[in-house]
DNA sequence: CAGCCGTGGCA
DNA sequence: TTGCCAAGGCT
């Protein structure tokens, strides 16, 4: 057998339950498929993998599937002008990782496409230890550990890992390195986050139905929903600002472009000053300035923010101090500052006399 | 290397 | 309402 054991834990095991409960996903090829010899597209499960990061399944789906109908191919994707991918992303948070996709599509393009090996992968923008070791895994069956949140979970339960991440992360990794299998390793890879998000979940894991309940350590003493132990966070600060949301007369609005670097880096955004612990006065042009009262709550990774709204009707010959005018695409905002304009249009902020216009006459949908 | 970097769903 | 969490990477 090529299988290995460790505590009675068995990639075989896992395997078939794989084979039976696989989750039917866009980018995956189905185990019944990958026996009958069916190759996945290297560039699929790439682009998957990257919008992943940090990101669920029910989130990912459809910019998946919109990604690939548009730039069906890595050369595609790498020829697509850079507005129209970050807009494309738009919603799907975490936006160096747009950035460093389109830098990777032409490497690739450069490169006249994947490195066949981890290793190789390792070097590309925005594949780190993680996705190389899923892409090896996944795309090529490479007899690569994958380790994410799903495998550190896993592991902490079944060999009783109690030491708090990111301390006990190389041991979670050790444990994982363990038991992945010489044959169907990549199946096995997305067996074990199968596993991790459907069955041995974060809150209430189903212990009762899981392949690996027997040799499994933490469902015997109990420990089991409480693991993997993690160190507290910080708690967040509360940032103030405002935004500056100018129609102009022919009803293109007042947007800027964000740096590269830092928050929403690529992104479209409202104007205004940098916000702080206090919400700073940065009018982007002259104006007759309104405040429509309702304020964007809306939470970061590391602080919440309260956002102030100005709202302005300005002529065709207003010079702006800061941002350009242009149509507007809701779907190219981050989702913060679709906040802020959805709050304006509702509280009907706007010139038009006669009430809010309706979405169509200022928003071109995709 | 610890801080930075989005968003939505859920208890 | 609040905090936690999701197929992490970069600096």
């Amino acid at each position: 057998m090529c299988d290995k054991v460790n505590d009675g834990l068995k990639s075989a095991d896992l395997l078939a339950w794989y084979d039976d409960h696989a989750r039917s996903l866009p980018w995956r090829v189905s185990p019944a498929d990958r026996k009958a010899g069916v190759a996945p597209d290297p560039y699929a499960v790439w682009l998957s993998e990257i919008m992943l990061q940090q990101t669920t399944v029910a989130a990912v789906k459809n910019y998946f599937i919109r990604f690939m109908t548009l730039w069906p191919t890595f050369e595609d994707l790498a020829n697509a002008e850079d507005e129209r991918v970050m807009g494309e992303w738009a919603g799907l948070g975490y936006y160096a990782r747009a950035r460093n996709l389109l830098k990777c599509a032409r490497t690739l393009r450069d490169q006249g496409g994947f490195p066949k090996d981890r290793a190789g992968l390792e070097t590309l923008p925005g594949i780190g230890p993680y996705t190389s070791a899923a892409i090896a895994a996944i795309a090529f069956d490479h007899p690569e550990t994958v380790v994410d949140g799903n495998v550190e979970r896993v592991m902490a339960r079944v060999f009783e890992i109690t030491a708090p991440l990111p301390d006990a992360k190389p041991e979670m990794k050790k444990a994982a390195a363990s038991l992945t299998p010489k044959m169907r390793p990549g199946d096995y890879a997305q067996a074990v986050m199968d596993l991790g998000a459907t069955i041995c979940t974060p809150k209430s894991p189903a212990c009762g139905i899981c392949p690996w309940r027997a040799p499994c350590k933490s469902r015997l003493s109990g420990l089991a929903p409480t693991l993997p132990r993690k160190r507290k966070k910080a708690a967040k600060p509360v940032r103030y600002g405002i935004a500056y949301l100018a129609r102009r007369d022919d009803g293109a609005w007042l947007l800027e472009r964000r740096p590269d670097k830092g928050l929403l880096g690529g992104m479209l955004g409202w104007p205004g000053a940098e916000w702080g612990e206090l919400a700073q006065e940065a009018p982007p042009i002259l104006a007759n300035w309104r405040d429509p009262g309702a304020e964007v709550r809306h939470t970061f990774t590391h602080f919440h923010l309260l956002l102030s709204l100005r709202v302005a009707d300005v002529p065709m010959d207003a010079q702006p101090v800061q941002g350009s005018f242009q149509v507007l695409r809701k779907s190219d905002l981050p989702t913060v500052m679709r906040k802020a304009f959805d709050l304006v249009v509702e509280q009907g902020a706007l010139k038009q006399a006669e009430g809010v216009p309706s979405e169509d006459n200022v928003v071109a949908h995709q």
